[in-house]
DNA sequence: TCAACTAGAGAAAAGCTTTTCTCAAAAATT
DNA sequence: AATTTTTGAGAAAAGCTTTTCTCTAGTTGA
């Protein structure tokens, strides 16, 4: 038997008895034979491997974008290389240069915020490159979660409960996501009460509280936050306070970060931004490119989901 | 100029002239020469990758042991393929076969309790195997951290304080951690009061602070929690009591998850397994063992650190 | 000056698959 | 019965490195 009728008979190809087909595969069922993938890609210029690179240290969005990515690509025997850089040129540098060593058939890049790039070159790559939930090159394809949509959804849904003063507490200004949300918010529910910036501390949400409060005059029925962890300080601080969540204000969070959202009591009504779906395309993607399939570039936006949990009132049909 | 000559005088290899070989490598880093790692690896059965295989869903303690295991190994060229089971067997065979497949050095498993396999059969593999912070399989190489040592640094750290009715609140006493930890806390300052099993959540936090402080008599001044969630709801669950932390009762954790001790007000005083260091452990006893060094089998154990915060009064030096 | 070495460089094989080409034998056609 | 066609299987090359072996030309010593 020579190798070459094995070969053809293992992957249906070449011309032979059915008898014989049959033979060899059983055969290599019997000694478990595994194809090298090292040899096959050496040939076919695929190694069903990609790289993920990313700067989220705590994983806190890089874990769901990579657990979609998985989720999409483990069926196309992919495996994926995670490279946490944290901020530092050189190791950024380090980590691309082994993976293109080895051949991943792309790179996804991701990060911890969609308005920073990391720290690392990754233009004229001999492989594609994609960007998920980071900042992408100019004509790359990039994916980010809709933060506009998204916030949209939180006001809607307050004002959907009747809310009327609804105060916004968030993170820094300096961060796009936290503009676009607030220009939902403005847009949608911002009567009057100014956009409050902060940081992404729970000591920022406590203290925004007590300037809520502090001042005389109507006080707000109802919080968006800019994530779980500000809103989760928020409804501490209204409890602490004596003011009940949901029946006195409605609280919103943003990130649906379990941890924190099912944890808080009440647990968090939160936005979702679907980093999981958000990963699932972006393998999807990586795999066309490596495919030689052409893809669009530019900015794809995924919507947000609204979770309901019980910081709002309300239930999931309203 | 032949290849096999390019070849000796990139790896400073054969003998040759100084003067061919720096030509070579200048032309080499001129046209952005990159040795083909497939080709290399099919040679020398040596990859230069590895697979970490967990169940942690949310990385919890599988990222801090792989960022180790990647500062450890990314020195040696060694790239990590992340593959997260969720306790599913038959995902966990895809994994470990896309990993056969594509050769791995070897496969680190991990997981989120040191007394569970992982639900995938690594007896017998053609690759190393080693486990981290997961159970291992008889014969082989386990590395853990040192529970009764962590929760004795605890015990040791309120008692160095003053405190003497301290109280043990952790999580189900299923768990071998949660034995062994009380183990230490009653061989060390178990002075009457019983160990309060319940479940790793802030809730259970509450609750037990609540029981505590119900019955009549003399209330602890020490709790030392099972993890970080519980030592936070507890410490909340004093405040809104009206007992000052860290004056009147001083609050340890376990874990050190940053997220939840940091954020913690005041910030916890808790123990933490050092994970990282686990992970270099483990990708340096991976790498010995792909490159046919022997390595003692056996179960390894890790010292745990205290991370003194404000929780608990004292200070680093005491 | 000739023999014996040595230095430097190239040729070839190995590692594992897949694919293309070739070839012999069997089947079908005239 | 002879020729064409089809079928099944093997040989060889390609993909990229490294390593071992071979060979030529130059050098050294007698």
């Amino acid at each position: 038997m020579s190798i070459s009728t094995a070969s053809k008979a293992l992957n249906n190809t070449g011309r032979m008895g059915d008898e014989t087909r049959e033979r060899v595969k059983r055969a290599a069922a019997d000694i478990g034979f595994r194809p090298n993938a090292l040899a096959k890609g050496l040939l076919s210029n695929r190694t069903f491997t990609i790289g993920l690179l990313t700067n989220d240290t705590y994983g806190r969005f890089t874990l769901p974008v990579m657990a979609g990515i998985t989720e999409a690509l483990v069926d196309h025997g992919v495996s994926v290389f995670l490279c946490t850089i944290e901020d530092d040129p050189a190791l950024g540098k380090v980590h691309v240069d082994a993976m293109l060593d080895k051949h991943v058939d792309g790179i996804i890049a991701s990060g911890k915020r969609i308005d920073r790039r990391l720290p690392v070159d990754l233009s004229n790559l001999p492989v594609p490159v994609i960007y998920a939930f980071t900042e992408g090159a100019p004509g790359s394809v990039t994916f980010c979660a809709d933060d506009y949509q998204g916030a949209a959804l939180a006001a809607e849904w307050l004002q959907g409960l009747g809310r009327r003063r609804i105060a916004h507490v968030t993170g820094p200004e300096s961060f796009v996501s936290v503009r676009e949300r607030a220009k939902a918010y403005r847009d949608l529910a911002g009567d009057g009460l100014p956009v409050m910036y902060g940081t992404w501390s729970e000591a920022w949400g406590h203290d925004a509280v007590a300037q809520l409060w502090s001042v005389t005059g109507a006080k707000p029925d109802a919080i968006f936050c800019g994530n779980d962890q500000i809103a989760r300080a928020v409804v501490d601080a209204l409890r602490e306070r004596g003011v009940r969540v949901p029946e006195d204000v409605s609280v919103v969070g943003f990130d649906n970060w379990e941890i924190v959202a099912a944890q808080t009591r009440p647990p968090l009504t939160t936005v979702d931004m679907n980093l999981k779906a958000l990963g699932r395309e972006a393998g999807l993607t990586v795999l066309a490119l490596a495919e030689g399939r052409s893809v669009e570039p530019g900015i794809r936006t995924l919507p947000c989901e609204l979770i309901v949990r019980q910081s709002c009132g309300g239930s999931p049909g309203r």
